[in-house]
DNA sequence: ATTATCTATAGATCTATAGATAATGC
DNA sequence: ATTATCTATAGATCTATAGATAATGC
């Protein structure tokens, strides 16, 4: 009624005024969307408040740089994609000694996080490339738990006698980086021409990995007692 | 001796003044080096200029735009990473059916190149996530052609029955993950963690795609006479 | 009365151009 | 005489701030 609000009709909800915390998330979810599709330094905080539908100074109000933003969403983003619960049910795959299992869980969870996260693995892409220190503290904090966890399982295994001597953290790239290589081709390089099935996918890597690790059993199978 | 030339000093040849070719070529060159480091928006003409030397009118009369610049520097780039030749060598290791040997050369060369040119593996990272145009046609004339070299060649050791039944394309992407993922690890994410020494990646993510393809010599092995 | 939002604008920076000037080739 | 380079500057855009205004909670 007053004169007229430009671009506020069809966004988050609509009302033109929300408490400070509400609109504070939807400043967030509007720059993941446009910092992962542009970079930090190839979004604006113009693009920012008119996809939210609001003033640039409203962002300012919100967060008192465009780097405090940043960093704002790069830790909601991670906080929201929770590591621990996955973990756990890894540990337990683990105890069992479900080798089979355990890859197909650890390449499945990778994919599947992957295809459903396609704006995360964006920013994360791109604050690792813009050498932001929150990626790389996310890589140590997250990311480092999977590496140790698996580490140590290889070893493990090895000592068991099932796995094949192999070094056991390039082991541990090698089940990593076929899922995570895959990801970056399918979602990021949208390389239409080798599309390839998730269960092809998944089914292939685990078989790579599950035998390209095993022991041979050969004459010497050492096995324990 | 006439007033001053700030900045001329120490930079590529120190005479101040260069035929056009080689001052094009040297504006590459510093190009690339800040467009890698920082991105397409991340670097301003300014920083070029002045790690050239010059001034930022001189980068527009060599080249229309910043734009115009990008894509040259990506198009000089990749026709350096000249593919052709070690697709020969490939070819011939293929044939001979070495493949040990051509799992390594695949996977060694990769890590090789990667690490004698990180420049150029954060330009097409920068590039790809920018959905610049031309590297995505980097990834189709050169990429491509590994892509389908190789996935020819485990189909064909498919149907010789010295490769496991495995989706063939996912097969390729596994090979070509391990290091790439390696790499990107290691120059990228500057994971200081877990190092790994070159030749041991290299010996494991071998051994795991030769004995994750190998087909197993279980009871039915039905060699083709 | 408090809190969210807007208007208006400063100041910096960024790409790009026009026209002047200095170095080279002949 | 030609070609490379610089000076100066326009015009756009970008981050950020100050102060006014409108909506809400009590």
């Amino acid at each position: 009624m007053t004169s007229a609000h430009p671009a506020d009709g069809g966004e988050a909800c609509g009302h033109g005024r929300m408490r400070a915390e509400a609109r504070r998330e939807q400043l967030i979810r509007v720059a993941i969307e446009l910092f992962s599709e542009k970079g930090f330094s190839g979004t604006t905080t113009k693009e920012i408040a008119h996809a939210a539908g609001v003033t640039e100074a409203l962002i300012f109000r919100h967060f008192p740089t465009k780097e405090a933003l940043y960093e704002a969403i790069l830790r909601w983003r991670v906080e929201q994609s929770c590591m621990e619960e996955k973990m756990a049910e890894l540990r337990e795959i683990a105890d069992r000694r479900d080798d089979a299992l355990l890859f197909r869980s650890v390449v499945g969870g990778i994919l599947e996080f992957h295809s459903e996260n396609v704006d995360f693995l964006r920013l994360m892409l791109f604050a690792m490339l813009e050498e932001h220190t929150l990626a790389q503290s996310f890589r140590e904090r997250h990311i480092q738990q999977i590496y140790d966890f698996l580490t140590d399982y290889v070893e493990t295994r090895q000592r068991e006698g099932a796995f094949a001597d192999v070094d056991a953290k390039a082991a541990v790239r090698a089940i990593l980086g076929m899922p995570f290589y895959h990801s970056l081709v399918n979602h990021i390089f949208h390389c239409s021409v080798h599309e390839i099935e998730v269960d092809a996918a998944v089914d292939s890597f685990v078989h790579i990995a599950l035998e390209g690790l095993r022991r041979p059993k050969t004459a010497d199978s050492k096995e324990e007692t």
